[in-house]
DNA sequence: CTGAAAGCGCTAACAC
DNA sequence: GTGTTAGCGCTTTCAG
C-alpha cells in the first residue's frame, strides 16, 4: 500500500519511507503492472484510433494529431486498420471493448459501420467520428466541409473552361463519397452544365483501386477534359493510367483531387487539391473524446472544418 | 467457470449448457474483460511496434507487414512513434512493460537506444530489431544490406560519369546512417575517386530535416554534380531546396536516395533509389518475434535482405 | 503516516 | 459435466 502511495503520489508518506521505496523499486527494476491497475481502476488510459488505412498519409497525419493530444493528457493510443471493411472494423471495435479502451476515434468504413458504433454505445465506450458521418447516429464528429470543397474544385475547372468533367467516387454507402459527389453535382448544376451519368465512375478508396475507368472515360464519344478524383489513391491511380495511355497532365487532361497530402510532397506538389486539416481532425477529435470520457458533455457536437483549395499544376486552361 | 469453458472451448460442457451460456452472453452483450484474462494468464497477446516516425511511408509499410502476421497468429499490435529520440523511445519501451506487451519489434533511434533494449531484456520482454543494428547487443534482427545498396547507388552515378558526389547522412550514432555512408565511401575508393569531407553533410532523418546543406554544397568552388541522400525526407528536402535554387533534376544535378517508397509513387516514381523490402521487415521480424515468444529459439538470428536498386529519372549522364 | 482487508474479472487446479 | 477455491497485482476503504 505504501508503495502504491509513492507511485501515485497520493496520501501521506514519510520522506524517508518514500526514499526507501524508490530505492527498492530502482533496485528491483520494478515497473508497475498496468493490467492490474486498470482492472481495479476501470480505466486503461488507452484510446483507440480506427482508420481505413494507416498507410494513407491522410490518416497517419490524423494519427499524429491524436497522439500528441493523447500523450499530453496521459493517454496511450492504439492504432488499427480496417481496410475500408465494416467486418474487419467490427473485429477491431470488439477488440477495443476487450482491451477496455477508454475511448475510440473512428473514421467509419461506411454506413454499415452503424452496427459497430452501436456496439461501442452498448459497451459505454465513448467515441468520436472523424472525416465521415454515418447516417442513423448522432454523435461527436469532426470532418471537413467536403461538399463545399468538391464544389470549389469543380468551379476551378469550370473557370478554366472545362465543361466535360468526370468524377471518380468512392462507395455510395460512405458519407464522405456522397458529399464529394454532391459537391460535384452542385457545381455543375449551378453553372448550368449537364450532368452526364457516363462521366461518373464509382470505385474504391483503397490503394487497391484499379485504373480501368480511365480508359472507359477516354473511350467515350465525347470524353472528359478533366477528372475529379475523390482521394489520394484514386488520384495516383488515375495519373498512372493516363500516363500509360499517353495522356499528359495537364496539357491533355486536367486533374483535381482530395487530400493529396503526400508526406513527401515537399518534392513537387503537383495536384490541384482540396486539402483537409488532417492533423486537426486527430487533435480536435481527441479533445472531444477526452471531454466525453471525463463525462463533461452530453449534447453531440459537430465540428466542420474548412478545407483549403490549393491550385497547383495538374490543371490548365482548356 | 462454465462460462469460461465455453469462451475458451476448453474442457467439457454439455451442448445444452453451452447453448444457454451463449444465449445469455448474447442477451447481455457480454464481452470478456481482456485485462482480467491477461492478468491471470500472464499473456496479453499484444505486440508493440516502436518506430521513429509513423508518417514515414517506409515504416507504415513495416507496420502493415507486422500487423498481417500478428493478426494471423491472434496477436494485436500497438504502434508508437519515437521521433528518432532515444528519450521518447525510452518512455514507450516503459509503456510496453507497463501494458505487459508480449513482444516488441523496434527500429531503434540509434546507439543510445541500447539502454532501452537492456530494459526490455531485464523485463524479459522478447524483442527483435528491424532496419537498424545497435552496437553492444546481440539479438534477432531483420535489416537490409545497406552498405551494398549505397555502394550500388554510387556506382550507378560513377558509371554515368559523376566524380563529385555529395552524401547527406543521418546521425552518426545510428547504424543505418553509418552503413549508408560506408557504402558511399567504399564505392568511391574502389573507383579511385577522392574522398572529400566537404561533400559529406550530416543531417537528421526526420521530416524536420532542413535543406541548408544544399546551398552550402553548391557554393563550393568545385560543387558536386550528384547528391546521395540517406532517406525519404532528406531526398524530398533536397529536391525542394534544389528547385528553390533554380537547379533542375536531373539536368543540372542528379539525385539518388533510399526507400523512396512513397505510397503514392504510382503517380510518378521519379527518384533513382535503393528500395528495401519494408513489408518483409515487418512480417519476418514479427515471425522471429513470435518464435521467440513461444520460446523456440535461443541463438540470435540475423536476417539481411537484399535491397533493390531502381533506376528512375533523377539521374542522368554527366 | 502506515497497514490490513477486500475485490476488480478472470482462469488453473482441484473437487464432486 | 459443473462448481469451488485461490490468486494474478493492483487500489479503495477503513483501522490504527
Amino acid at each position: 500500500m505504501t508503495v502504491s502511495r509513492v507511485l501515485n503520489s497520493s496520501g501521506y508518506v514519510k520522506a524517508e519511507t518514500r526514499r526507501r521505496v524508490l530505492h527498492a523499486m530502482d533496485d528491483l527494476n520494478y515497473i508497475p503492472n498496468g493490467l492490474a491497475r486498470s482492472l481495479i481502476q476501470q480505466r486503461t488510459y488507452t484510446l483507440a484510433l480506427v482508420v481505413p488505412d494507416i498507410t494513407n498519409p491522410f490518416f497517419t497525419t490524423v494519427a499524429r494529431g491524436m497522439e500528441d493530444v493523447a500523450r499530453k493528457n496521459g493517454y496511450r493510443v492504439v492504432l488499427t486498420n480496417t481496410d475500408e471493411d465494416a467486418d474487419k472494423e467490427s473485429e477491431y471495435v470488439r477488440m477495443c471493448a476487450t482491451i477496455r479502451a477508454d475511448g475510440v476515434l473512428i473514421a467509419p468504413a461506411g454506413d454499415p459501420s452503424l452496427t459497430n458504433l452501436q456496439l461501442l454505445h452498448q459497451q459505454s465506450i465513448p467515441f468520436v467520428l472523424i472525416d465521415r458521418d454515418v447516417t442513423g447516429i448522432e454523435t461527436d464528429l469532426v470532418k471537413g466541409d467536403m461538399v463545399k470543397a468538391a464544389k470549389q474544385l469543380i468551379e476551378h475547372l469550370v473557370e478554366l473552361g472545362h465543361h466535360r468533367i468526370a468524377a471518380i467516387t468512392g462507395p455510395k454507402n460512405n458519407a464522405a463519397s456522397r458529399d464529394r459527389l454532391k459537391g460535384y453535382q452542385l457545381a455543375l448544376v449551378q453553372h448550368h452544365l449537364p450532368l452526364d451519368e457516363k462521366l461518373i465512375k464509382e470505385s474504391v478508396m483503397t490503394r487497391q483501386v484499379g485504373g480501368q475507368f480511365v480508359a472507359e472515360l477516354l473511350a467515350l464519344p465525347d470524353p472528359p477534359t478533366a477528372i475529379f478524383t475523390a482521394n489520394n489513391f484514386q488520384c495516383a491511380r488515375t495519373m498512372a493510367a493516363l500516363r500509360e495511355l499517353g495522356q499528359r497532365v495537364p496539357e491533355d487532361i486536367s486533374i483535381v483531387s482530395f487530400d493529396n497530402s503526400d508526406p513527401l510532397s515537399i518534392v513537387e506538389p503537383f495536384i490541384t487539391a482540396a486539402i483537409q486539416p488532417a492533423y486537426d481532425f486527430g487533435s480536435l477529435g481527441t479533445q472531444l473524446l477526452l471531454e466525453r470520457i471525463e463525462g463533461m458533455h452530453t449534447a453531440p457536437r459537430r465540428i466542420v472544418l474548412e478545407p483549403e483549395i490549393v491550385i497547383r499544376k495538374s490543371t490548365m486552361k482548356r
